[in-house]
DNA sequence: CTCCAGTTGAAAGTGGATGTCATAATAACG
DNA sequence: CGTTATTATGACATCCACTTTCAACTGGAG
């Protein structure tokens, strides 16, 4: 699966006539083999450990680029930080977001999605995308 | 309602040791007589129309303790801004944000809420509060 | 190998939120 | 009422997370 989102960026950048450069490839290999959901200075500072001239303004703009590519998603859990999580094709999933540790477990309920396609429906309303994130303490946490 | 909020608002204060001012009674005012979901800048110009000594830092300032008081909600639409929505004694809803005109319209299902509590049980999550937006084309903006 | 469009990193710019501080207003007290 | 300690206000400064700019530097087509 790392190699599939390899080939769809790959593929994406052909078809923008976009470069590869080395730069690009450090950063696609750290985002893919790491934890989900990291904010850009996180994946800078782990970047830059082993490379450190790498700049931050380059790995904001390919974070960017695996977004407009498919293989990111950017989002905000409120702490002021855009984070970037890995997504498939296709694939979708909600957060459960823990207030005390920060951990961020992810679920999917196609109930729930299923309601909400229906209360937008109820009022004439096309949902594009949606975001829902539940706020509390983790099973860690709670003890 | 909006007396029920002042009262709120005011025993707040006094319980607190914080003094009633004309800058804050206006802001309340305007505050409780809007459109919900206003940026801190929205209603700063709103009130500067009348009242042009008015200080943007007093607005949010004014606005974080209504937020003390529980007459206030801090929300975030991904836009930049931070807004404020009026809110309730125990009340809560979740939100249709269209992406092109911007309007935001109010909605609550309980099934949903039930659900949320289920996913987060079966994970030895304890929720604190939540967080639901669908975005897309309203009603209007469709056609 | 050449050459140009695309890329990079340092540095400057942005915009909204938040902090600072001298001045002004509130309200308790004598 | 005046006095006085405390809190509030508004102009301005600062912060901070991006976001843009630009001169120097590739990648890769031809
Ligand atoms: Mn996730
Ligand atoms: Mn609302
Ligand atoms: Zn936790
Ligand atoms: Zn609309």
């Amino acid at each position: 699966m790392k190699r599939a989102k390899k080939k769809v960026f790959t593929d994406f950048m052909t078809q923008r006539g976009l470069k590869s450069t080395k730069q690009r490839d450090l950063i696609l290999d750290a985002f893919l083999s790491s934890d989900r959901h990291l904010s850009i200075e996180e994946l800078y500072l782990k970047i830059r450990a082993k490379h450190p001239n790498i700049g931050y303004a380059t790995v904001y703009r390919t974070l960017k680029l695996f977004a407009e590519a498919g293989i990111a998603r950017e989002m905000q859990f409120g702490d002021g930080q855009t984070r970037y999580e890995h997504v498939g094709e296709g694939e979708h999933h909600d957060h459960l977001v823990c207030t005390r540790c920060g951990s961020i477990e992810e679920f999917e309920n196609e109930t729930i999605e299923q309601l909400q396609t229906e209360v937008a429906a109820s009022r004439g309303f096309l949902i594009e995308r949606h975001r829902l994130e539940l706020y509390g303490l983790c099973g860690n946490c709670r003890k």
